[in-house]
DNA sequence: GGCACTTATGCAAGGGTTTGCATGGATTGG
DNA sequence: CCAATCCATGCAAACCCTTGCATAAGTGCC
């Protein structure tokens, strides 16, 4: 049996209002009053229907969820950012939902129903690429459904972001490499992914800072996702048509694809070439060499995004510098690099 | 501005009760109406209100994913399952959103608050554990929530599970290592999982069947997770106790932590010993030497969990045959096994 | 002891849909 | 030409909760 509210103030001998505003301990109550209806509650397991309760809040209590496709949940990266989110969203009662774009990258469409239908009182984005951002419908943020993007950035009203150093991440990992002598150091990633845009503007600034020369040749943009696969396929060009002696890539899965290749073809590694990644996932450790790379706490950045939603929804006031926040990141040393081969 | 339907039927100059049935097509309303209130809906970008329509149907149309911690997205197989059970969802316009068990493993609140507050109409539970399905609270089942378990079976009305062939899969990959000439075959898994504790049924079958001695010594079992480090320490413990020439491992996580060990101690692999792993997830085929499986269709595994479920939801009949689903598995092999030293 | 307050509770509208039943007009058949 | 039918639409209750306002009972003051 499930009990609705009246069950409960009928049994209890008062008034529907009066049950409602005992089971959320309103001071109009008496103390006396209160205690009985909650023990009641408790007794006989009502618990309020959430349906009825956001028709009543118009609060749906949800904050959703918006990547571009569900493999997206294979990304390391995101998992930490989610058990940040989902820490905050548990603090503040809300529930998370998922959505996708479903691939059409420029689709904002699951954001707009998750508004228009009131299933949602805030969104998360965790999609990276700029088609998703360039001219994002008026009728969204006109409507003011509070957003904030991870790894993307968008400023409108009632919008957030949170995003790593990438230019710093970029720029000392590159530093790093030129220390150890290197001077052609190739750089592999999806040049539509803002964040990767960053990082590339990091080492270009190292280069520049250090004299070194840059060479269009040096490198290789896929189009789409960091995967090891991506990895290995520019690697794979790079070697035919360059010599290079390091390689910074834009994910770690990317620079395992990457050092795949190059051990396959009899290259050592760090002798030859040095590997230099980025994310610290839990692998990059584990792998043999362990790579280098450059971490993120992506947890903190779910957090932190999270808390800025929740702030928007709520309707509370947030300073205008804590809506777009940068995380600084660190250079990790591991065994994929070395000094350059003379 | 966000309309609701007694705007759309104003203007349209009809009923309130006659929009909505003209926006679900209903044939009681003529063609000339319906379709004037579509499109008038329609320019004006009416979508109907999630809560309100959830409330008079009594359905939430959405799945509560059950996971024990946030930190499970990280299983590439979960991911893989999510994949299908998307698809699923979206097919039938079902919404998606994640509960936990907090930890706790044997805390059915969560599928249970889901249900108390109706914001679900059915659960996917991906919990393997015995803990979690021992002792179900009467008051789940007998409220009748339909739930479907994936890699865990309870039998109760209005429940389903699906299930990989964790038997045949264990018995496939030890009969592969004594068809190479191992004997001494050690295990690593977490013995409180019911598809581990199947695939140790499998492996002792296949020892049997070829006459090997089984000894209990050559068994760790690691309490929690599937993780590298918990497959690093079984290794550790193993090597110091005792010799074997191959290890079967419930994951390839633990296999990859496993061989990590190995490695560090300079044994060869296959050379010294053979590692065999369970999952075939997608960097099992990337790391050296390049890990033998039992490969598992997750994507099979998470469309069939949403199917049963959404059967279940819309309380169409589902023959008892139907409701609880074993899926094949298929032995991968690759670097990591060879023939037993002699 | 009447007045102004305070405190605890009840009343009813409102939130946006769905849906069984009633109604009114048009159509058909005898 | 009237009764019987049918079609398209309107009416109102129901889903379950929240909340501003009204009311009733209890307190203190002069």
């Amino acid at each position: 049996m499930r009990y609705t509210l009246e069950d409960i103030a009928r049994k209890a001998g008062v008034h529907l209002s009066t049950a409602s505003r005992a089971m959320r301990n309103d001071k109009l109550i008496s103390a006396e009053t209160s205690s009985k209806v909650r023990e009641l509650a408790k007794k006989l397991g009502y618990r309020p229907n959430a349906m009825a309760r956001s028709l009543a809040n118009q609060k749906a209590m949800a904050i959703e969820i918006v990547v571009s496709t569900i493999p997206s949940f294979a990304n390391p990266m995101l998992v930490q950012n989610l058990v940040g989110v989902y820490e905050i969203a548990e603090l503040n009662d809300y529930d998370i939902f998922i959505g996708t774009s479903e691939g059409t990258v420029q689709d904002w469409s699951t954001v707009l129903r998750a508004f228009q239908e009131r299933k949602a009182d805030g969104c998360l984005v965790f999609i990276g690429s700029d088609d998703f951002v360039n001219d994002p419908p008026d009728k969204l943020f006109s409507k003011l459904l509070p957003v904030v993007f991870v790894n993307n950035m968008v400023r409108h009203q009632n919008t957030g972001s949170v995003n790593f150093d990438n230019f710093q991440g970029g720029y000392l990992a590159t530093k790093r490499l030129i220390e150890l002598g290197h001077k052609r150091i190739a750089f592999i990633g999806p040049g539509k992914e803002r964040l990767t845009r960053e990082r590339i503007r990091g080492y270009h600034r190292a280069l520049k800072e250090a004299g070194v020369k840059t060479s269009q040749e040096l490198y290789v943009e896929r189009q789409y996702d960091m995967t090891g696969e991506n990895g290995a396929t520019a690697m794979k060009q790079l070697l035919q048509r360059i010599d290079f002696t390091a390689v910074f890539c834009s994910g770690d899965w990317m620079a395992l694809g990457a050092m795949e290749v190059a051990k396959s073809q009899g290259l050592s590694i760090p002798g030859d070439i040095s590997f230099i990644g980025f994310d610290d996932i839990h692998l990059a450790a584990h792998v043999t060499p362990s790579i280098s790379t450059v971490k993120q706490d992506g947890e903190k950045a779910g957090r932190i995004a999270a808390k800025i939603l929740v702030d928007l929804m709520k309707g509370n006031a947030v300073p205008d510098g804590n809506l777009d926040i940068t995380i600084p990141v660190e250079l990790i040393e591991r065994e994929s690099i070395g000094p350059a081969p003379r």
